[in-house]
RNA sequence: GCGGACGUGGCUCAGUUGGUAGAGCAUCACCUUGCCAAGGUGAGGGUCGCGGGUUCGAAUCCCGUCGUCCGCUCCA
């Protein structure tokens, strides 16, 4: 397909059909800001568990951690963002350019001209005040990353858990960011979601766990569905790094405007416990039992963007094909990243057959995402679970109230098994692989 | 933030040289059909992004603003 029709396909499929819709739309619009509507909300949230159960639930070295969005400026004098975050910007009044003023020798790269603007600093966090009295003392910082919440608990969770490196605290949640230049759909907004984990490790270990981390993150994108020609690693050159990172491999996607970054795996050393023990004169270390001393752990940290995560299985999902010469919209979604997985679609509105579908519902709803649909001709039903991925239909049919049976038809080659309802529901959960 | 293009019902669009809005699809109701959409009848839905100006009169012209896309810049 055509990459630059596949984007603006995605964009219209989720305001059609309530996946995304762009925020304060009958304001005329916010910019960078999205809602997730009631199949994004399923799906977004399919995301976030995938990930919270194979970083935490299946692993017993990795705890979770739901930290505040509001924060003091402490953390981040310490974390270096207040100074790294703060971008000095200068504008050439002659052609008009703008440039790093910390870039630039006070004469314009491109025209020569030295009539620039004042540097005007431009910091990326969003900044508030909390209580009544907008001063100084008052300022709060919206967190521009989750991950600053796992250091500055890392004493809390070492008392409270018995873990010892190598252990893990994972965290999803919103962080904001005053992004010079948001867009691409929801790939870089100004609010978004994180799922960062801080994976703590004796130094000498974090080259290994480094590589073990890149290469299992990259696997799960992999294993949920994503094909592997879409998605690379990417190694970061020395002087890309972040102000903290010894070093970054990013796990990229093939978007339709290009390789984006999904997720960003880091070696942070030892660089934020160091900090904010040195801002909190807490000593943020480990005592190590082996040796009787304490050492400070490094960190290697995998962070993943939801929000973007979320719109890369929308895009390697997307196709269209044809079925008895009609072209089709289907999204070819995992069904634990479908926002339903089982659309129970009785063939007639004529009772006792909505009543038995009724039942049906009821009885697959506690163990699945169901969507529930009695309105015109079952193709076009069909077509409409396609266009949002549910891999699984259930039809209701007028033979069910005879065999007592229903067809389960398949999204991606569109074939129909007969099953017994008392069994329908162990099918499903074959059929769909389902886990939880 | 700069430059360019654009902004008409949920979606895709049409609206001639300014005279007070249309289509297809979608949605809803009823009928029909009854396993892979686009049969029948009917219905709802737009002060043409927003604000101001010019004009007897503006979706159509002008200004501002908000938003989208592309390029530049920027980018944990």
């Amino acid at each position: 397909m055509a990459s630059e029709d596949l984007m603006e396909k995605i964009v219209n499929l989720s305001k059609r059909r309530g996946i995304i819709f762009p925020s304060a739309e009958i304001y005329g619009g916010f910019r960078s800001t999205y809602d997730y509507g009631p199949l994004g909300v399923l799906m977004l949230r399919n995301v976030k568990n995938a990930w919270w159960r194979s970083m935490v639930q299946l692993r017993h070295d990795v705890v979770g951690l739901d930290a505040s969005i509001l924060s003091t400026p402490k953390i981040w004098e310490a974390s270096g963002h207040l100074a790294n975050f703060t971008d000095p910007l200068v504008d050439c009044r002659n052609c008009k350019e703008r440039w790093r003023a910390d870039h630039i020798d006070g004469i314009c790269p491109n025209c020569g001209s030295s009539d620039l603007t004042e540097a005007r600093a431009f910091n990326m966090m969003f900044k508030t005040y909390v209580g009544p009295v907008e001063d100084d003392a008052s300022v709060a910082y919206l967190r521009p990353e989750t991950a600053q919440g796992m250091f500055i608990n890392f004493k809390n969770i070492l008392q409270t858990t018995r873990k010892k490196p190598p252990f893990g605290i994972a965290q999803v949640g919103k962080s904001f960011r005053n992004e010079i230049t948001p867009g691409n759909f929801v790939f870089r907004t100004r609010e978004f979601e994180q799922m960062e984990m801080e994976y703590f490790v004796p130094p000498a270990e974090a080259p290994k766990w480094f590589e073990y981390w890149y290469k299992e993150r990259l696997q799960w994108y992999i294993e949920l569905g994503i094909k592997e020609d879409l998605l690379r690693l990417r190694h970061h050159d020395p002087e890309e790094l972040s102000h903290y990172s010894a070093g970054t491999v990013d796990v990229e996607f093939a978007f339709p405007w290009g390789w984006g970054e999904l997720e960003g795996i880091a070696n942070r050393t030892d660089f934020d416990l160091n900090a904010h023990s040195a801002h909190s004169g807490e000593r943020l270390e480990y005592f190590d039992p082996a040796t009787n001393l304490p050492y400070i752990p490094y960190v290697i940290e995998p962070a993943a963007g939801a929000t973007r995560t979320m719109m890369a299985f929308l895009v390697a999902a997307y196709d269209e094909d044809t079925i008895n010469g009609e072209a089709r919209t289907l999204l070819r979604l995992d069904a634990r990243i479908a926002p339903y997985q089982v659309a129970i679609l009785p063939l007639s509105k004529k009772e006792p057959l909505m009543k038995l579908a009724d039942d049906i519902f009821e009885s697959l709803s506690p163990t699945f995402s169901c969507d529930y649909d009695d309105t015109q001709s079952i193709g076009r039903r069909y077509r409409r679970q396609d266009e949002v991925g549910t891999p699984a239909c259930v039809t209701v049919d007028f033979d069910s109230l005879e065999d007592n049976s229903v067809t389960i038809r398949d999204r991606d080659s569109t074939s129909q098994i007969r099953v017994p309802i008392p069994e329908l529901r162990k099918h499903l959960v074959s059929i769909l692989r389902w886990q939880s």
